[in-house]
DNA sequence: CATCCGCGGTGGTCGGACCATCGGTCCACC
DNA sequence: GGTGGACCGATGGTCCGACCACCGCGGATG
């Protein structure tokens, strides 16, 4: 299919800011700790202060580090402040518990995904029915390309939670796709049938269009909690 | 009670990036029109380009824009590829849509409240079970204090979360925190009875204890459910 | 003893230089 | 004609060294 892979170029910024990220998600800088003075990190990594402070920059956004003028920075407690955008970090952390993060994040999709539904059914207006219909349609266009199939079908997702006109849940499902679209496999085991599942989204968007939420919601739960209880077996066989 | 507030001292480059930002979330700058060159925009902002880059780089954490060497940064969608840290710029735009966005804010807060309650149930150790009844205690030591007791009941719910052993409620209810501090006042009605509510939260715990999942689960659904309730009642009246 | 002041350490901004990447143009070559 | 290479201008990334603003603390002051 795709036999090679763009480049990955990563800036000096970059590479300084993994490196600390590991070290307090990895636990070995514990909340409180203060960090070396900006001066002290640039001559250890050999980086400007100006590459330096770009790192730390990005760390505070995450919340993983406290920055406050005229005082070292200071390392936060992420499992108080962090935000979902950690959950990509957390992955990859030494230690194996990464596994069960992805079931947790299907188990907060079945979660979402069944509301969305609830919701999107009772306040949907034609403008959102037109844009369902749409998303079903391209789930219909590709059948036969696996992994743009598994994709489509997460936008429907999407769609159905700008449809319910709560932002918090279509703002969660954008910070979820991320991880989605980054361990596509893992999920694989969801869509078994795409041809069938493309029918069933369909059936979520009549009920939707029938304004009846407890079915819309019905639905959606049995899709996706058949799909999390196969991704949940297909771990247990892997591993 | 607090008469006065702390100034808030803010970063030259926090104001350019708020500038850009509320552009950006106001729609005067659409998704995929492309920002003026640094060093315009630096001598627009009459700043540096060090410090205009600074704000460049929090935008681009906030997945307002997208920036890639040797190529002008572009405006995103934030629409798809926002967070939820998003959620509270966008309570301050311009029109006002944004009473409605604490309102989804408290729905979201409802259904992850439940779920987590359900979950932890099921998952709970008895650690995950003294810190519970700790969050409970700590409510009963602030009945006279509102605001506090209002923190404290957020409080719980978090350490429901960290017992439910899934990370992604947990790291939710951390941005949902946030919204909540900062909008005290339009969650008061939540709590209309502190001593109830802390006795309430108590016979979660029992349930938790009791690995009643669902008991706990329907507990902490009428507490939120009737609290949401209040919050839109309120709403309606004193607009 | 309480208050004030100054000083050292540290983050924030400045200015200006140079390096790396992108996109397009033009040309030599086949 | 089009293919690839060399080049160039615009733009983001990094570097350097200086100075400004803020914090905490301890010594000077009353």
């Amino acid at each position: 299919m795709k036999p090679f892979k763009p480049i990955a170029r990563q800036k000096a910024s970059e590479q300084v800011a993994e490196q600390i990220r590991k070290s307090i998600v990895d636990g070995l800088l514990r909340p409180g700790q203060r960090l070396p003075s900006e001066r002290d990190l640039a001559a250890q990594f050999e980086v400007t202060r100006t590459t330096l402070r770009e790192a730390l920059k990005k760390l505070e956004s995450l919340k993983l580090i406290f920055i406050r003028h005229g005082d070292r920075a200071t390392v936060m407690d992420y499992m108080r402040h962090g935000g979902l955008e950690l959950l990509n970090d957390l992955l990859a952390r030494r230690d194996r518990v990464n596994l069960g993060l992805l079931e947790n994040v299907m188990e907060a999709r079945v979660l979402i995904g069944t509301e969305v539904a609830r919701l999107a059914a009772r306040r949907r207006d034609d403008d959102d029915l037109l844009e369902l219909r749409q998303a079903v349609e391209a789930l219909d266009h590709s059948l036969d390309d696996d992994r743009r199939f598994r994709e489509l079908e997460f936008e429907f997702f999407h769609v159905l939670a700008t449809a319910s006109h709560n932002l918090v849940f279509v703002f969660l499902l954008n910070s979820i796709r991320r991880l989605y679209r980054n361990n596509l496999d893992f999920f694989a085991p969801l869509v078994r049938d795409p041809a069938k599942t493309a029918a069933h989204h369909g059936r979520v968007v009549d009920a939707v269009q029938a304004q009846d939420g407890e079915e819309a919601s019905r639905l959606a739960r049995t899709f996706l909690e058949a799909g999390l209880a196969r991704i949940v077996e297909s771990r247990r066989g892997s591993t």
